[in-house]
This record gives structure tokens, C-alpha cells and sequence, in this order.
DNA sequence: CGCGATGTTGAACATCTTCAAACGGTGTGG
DNA sequence: CCACACCGTTTGAAGATGTTCAACATCGCG
């Protein structure tokens, strides 16, 4: 509601190497340049889109924290997804130029408009960019199936494991510490996303930590062993 | 590897209104005519493509039936989806130049071979055909979103219904019976997928025919209360 | 400081899984 | 053509896992 006319430049970015311009030269990052028409800030607990509106625009997450979920008719949501800087929301609208899902923020943030039609019209002409979306997209088919294989075929103790390991993954890669941090989300919206009640998750943070594998603090996680939480994972594979 | 130099065009193509030429002008989908290079034939337990094969080309199922599932590093595995005719397959592979899953044949089956490069190339030239490409991507972001919510917030009943009427769905797109077929998957298959164990899938499906919704034999389905199924998959909802 | 939201823990319970046995259809070889 | 073996399926009973309900603790915010 709030859109920015700012001066926004995906070339001097600093999520680039994160972002959409991934994997870009600097010439070509300049054609992006045109690409972003303003900012928009969604405060904390605020919907970026909800189910049912029109699709107009991608998001690239500039600050702080997202979730999506989708829900059923009787109520029940199901988080599909958690969305941190230089990471891309909205592809779920393109199918029927209306959002399928809510992205709501967990902390105050602030995203990158992408108007769709200028994507579509920018690809068509700079080939770089157009493998570039079709690269971010079929990330997410990817990335939602190794979901279904965590959803489908683990127990809790591994699910809460892959979890933590996926964040911290993405933590580190954006220049956080790879065994500390602080968790954005609820542990409803952690057992939402991972198929358990809040209740379980709580236990089996609780296990982790009578285990030595972590520490915990309310939303505050120390990872002591991370090759733990590995074998937990894996259960053959790691010695 | 037995691809064949067929004559081969959308244009003339019975499935072309479910497949990729979805809703474009007849004009529009003689574009298209020049992208299927190739078909290839499948045998029944043979794979289309596997884990780490090297990225070329998409397909679309044009007879036969497919599974695509992923495997965790101790062996276990989850079905990510089924393929009936005129659904692509092989978007896994575009982020990484390799594919992320298998691609299984459940039956003797035929696939259109569609060169990636040709599908970007022709992209660009040909706007609606862009847009299309983005919106099957799309669509299977959604899909896996809602299997996402299956497996994360239903129950095994839950599940196996909304199984059972997304499926007839898709067949009586196709011009099947909208209340019998024939499962082209084992238990276990449909176990896999739906996150439970094939004695579950059988028990459910026994109950189900105990309470007089379907009738079973191996796997020929008969639906007789289609909207039981509804009222089983939204509790409240339906009346 | 107090209230509401969030998180933890225990005990009883529901659901699904595991293990085991048996059945049924299909295909092969004698 | 039949016997047999094999794969897939069904069903039962015991057990594991996660859920539900409830009580209590803790944190953050006004």
C-alpha cells in the first residue's frame, strides 16, 4: 500500500550475489536496474499478499523474516514455506494471475517490487535474466519436493534436524554464524511447516538439548553439534 | 535413447488442449510445431530420467503414465507426484543442469521430447508461449503446495480422499469416467506419495468400501459417493 | 507490574506403523 | 495345462510415535 518511489539499483544491492541477479556480471546486473520500481515495507504480523489477490508482482525479501501458508476450507494452514533476505516470494500467483498462498512477515521487512509483466518483458529481451527466472522457479519445485520427502518420510526428531540445518544453511550463507541464532517464527508455525504439533517441536527441542546437540533459549538456538544433527538426518549414511 | 524422428506438431495433437498449447489460438500453437523434435518411448518400469541425469529437455506425457519421486541418502523414498497425459515433466532439472528426481514409467508410455534451449528460445520470440511456460512452472508450485498441506495437516482418510477425487478429476479432464478407473500405481506407490504405509493405504481403502463410498478390486476403483469423498477431505465445510 | 502470548512438560489417548500370516492374481516352466 | 513361485494386497495384533488436553512457566509489552 505504502510503495516507495526510491532510487533502487539491484547492481549496487548487497544481497546481489543472494538475489535475483545471481550469478550475473556487472553489465549485465545493470539491465536489471530498471527491473525494480519501488520498495514496500510490510510490518511485522502484515500480510505482503494474501490468498485470492490479484497477482501483479514478485517480491525479492530485502529485510527481515517471511512465512507463506496456504489453507484448508475448514480452517487448518499449513506453512509452506519461510522466507529470508534475497529470497523470492510470489511465484505461486503466476498460474492464475491470483495469489494461491498468504506471505505474511514474521519481523518487519522490507521487499523489492518486481511488477511480473516488466519481468516477463525484460526476459524476453536479455536471455541471462530469462534462464535466471526459470532457474529461480524450478529451485522452488526442488526445494518443495525435498518438503514432501521431510513431510512424507521422516519422524519428528529428523524433520526438526533438517530444519535446523536447512535454516542455518541459509543463515551462514548470508554471512550469519553457522551454529547461532535466533528463530523468527512461533513453534506453532515451525510445526505447521514441518507436519507436528507445537507440542512436539517443543519436546523435541527439549531432546536436542538433554541430548548436548543444541542449546535453547526460548527463540535462541546454539548448535553444539552439528555433525549430530547430521546423523540424525541421515541415519545410515553418516558413520 | 530410441528417440524417434517423427512428424510430430501440436498443432494436430489430440491432447493439445491440456498440454503445453493450453488455451493459445491455432495460429499461436503452429509456433509450436517446430519445438517437438522427438518422441521417445518409455516401457513400464523403465526411467524417463534419474537423479543427476544431465538437464536437456522437458517432457509431456503423451500416453502412458508416470511417477517421480526423490530419495533421501538411506534409501528411503517419497513419490512427489503421478503424470497422466499432456502433464510436463523434467522442470526439477532447470536450477542445477541435472535432475533432482526420478521419472518412472508406471505403464508402457510415450513422451514428447521438448529441447530446454528451444523452449527458452522460442520463448523469447513468442510471448504467449513464455507466459505459459511460466504458468506451468507455477502450477506446480501451487500443486506441491497443496501436497504440502496434505501430508503436513491431514489424516489418512483425509488423504486417501482427496487422493482419490483429485485423480478422478484429472482423468475426467481427459475424457475418463469421473466415477471408475483403474490405478496405474501399486500401495505402496500411493503410500509413498501420500506419506503413509501401503498396509494404511489398504486398510483405508477397506474402510472406505466398508462404509459403502467406493468399491475396490486391486486396482479398479468404483466411486459410488463422490461427495462422501468431499466430506471426508473438508469435515466442516461440506454439510 | 500484570496481562496475554508463547513455550514447556506430563499423562492419557488416538493414530499409524510394524511384524506376521494368509490370500489372490499373473506369469513361467515343466 | 497345471503347478508353482512371486509380487502385490489384505487383515490382525502388538507396539511406537505423535496428539490432545491440561497445568504451569516464562517472556515481552503496555
Amino acid at each position: 500500500m505504502d510503495a516507495q518511489r526510491i532510487k533502487v539499483a539491484c547492481s549496487s544491492c548487497n544481497l546481489r550475489e543472494l538475489c535475483l541477479p545471481m550469478g550475473l556480471s556487472a553489465e549485465e546486473m545493470g539491465q536489471l536496474d530498471t527491473l525494480i520500481s519501488s520498495r514496500k515495507r510490510v510490518k511485522r504480523g502484515e500480510a505482503l499478499f494474501s490468498v485470492g489477490d490479484r497477482f501483479t508482482s514478485l517480491y525479492a525479501v530485502r529485510s527481515g523474516f517471511f512465512k507463506t501458508c496456504v489453507t484448508t476450507a475448514d480452517g487448518r494452514d499449513q506453512v509452506t514455506g519461510f522466507q529470508m533476505a534475497g529470497e523470492i516470494i510470489g511465484l505461486d500467483g503466476i498460474v492464475s494471475d491470483h495469489h494461491a498462498c498468504d506471505a505474511v512477515a514474521l519481523e518487519d521487512a522490507e521487499v523489492c517490487v518486481m511488477p511480473f509483466n516488466q519481468v516477463e518483458e525484460l526476459s524476453r529481451q536479455f536471455t541471462p535474466l530469462q534462464h535466471h527466472v526459470h532457474r529461480i522457479m524450478s529451485r522452488e519445485i526442488v526445494r518443495d519436493h525435498s518438503v514432501m520427502l521431510l513431510l512424507g518420510s521422516m519422524r519428528a526428531e529428523e524433520r526438526l534436524a533438517a530444519f535446523l540445518l536447512n535454516l542455518v544453511q541459509r543463515l551462514q550463507a548470508r554471512g550469519f554464524s553457522p551454529s547461532e541464532f535466533n528463530l523468527r517464527m512461533t513453534r506453532e508455525e515451525i510445526g505447521s511447516y514441518l507436519g507436528m504439533k507445537l507440542e512436539t517441536v517443543s519436546r523435541t527441542f527439549s531432546k536436542f538439548v538433554d541430548d548436548g546437540i543444541i542449546d535453547v533459549k526460548q527463540r535462541y538456538v546454539h548448535i553444539k553439534d552439528t555433525e549430530a544433527l547430521r546423523r540424525i538426518v541421515n541415519p545410515q549414511t553418516c558413520s
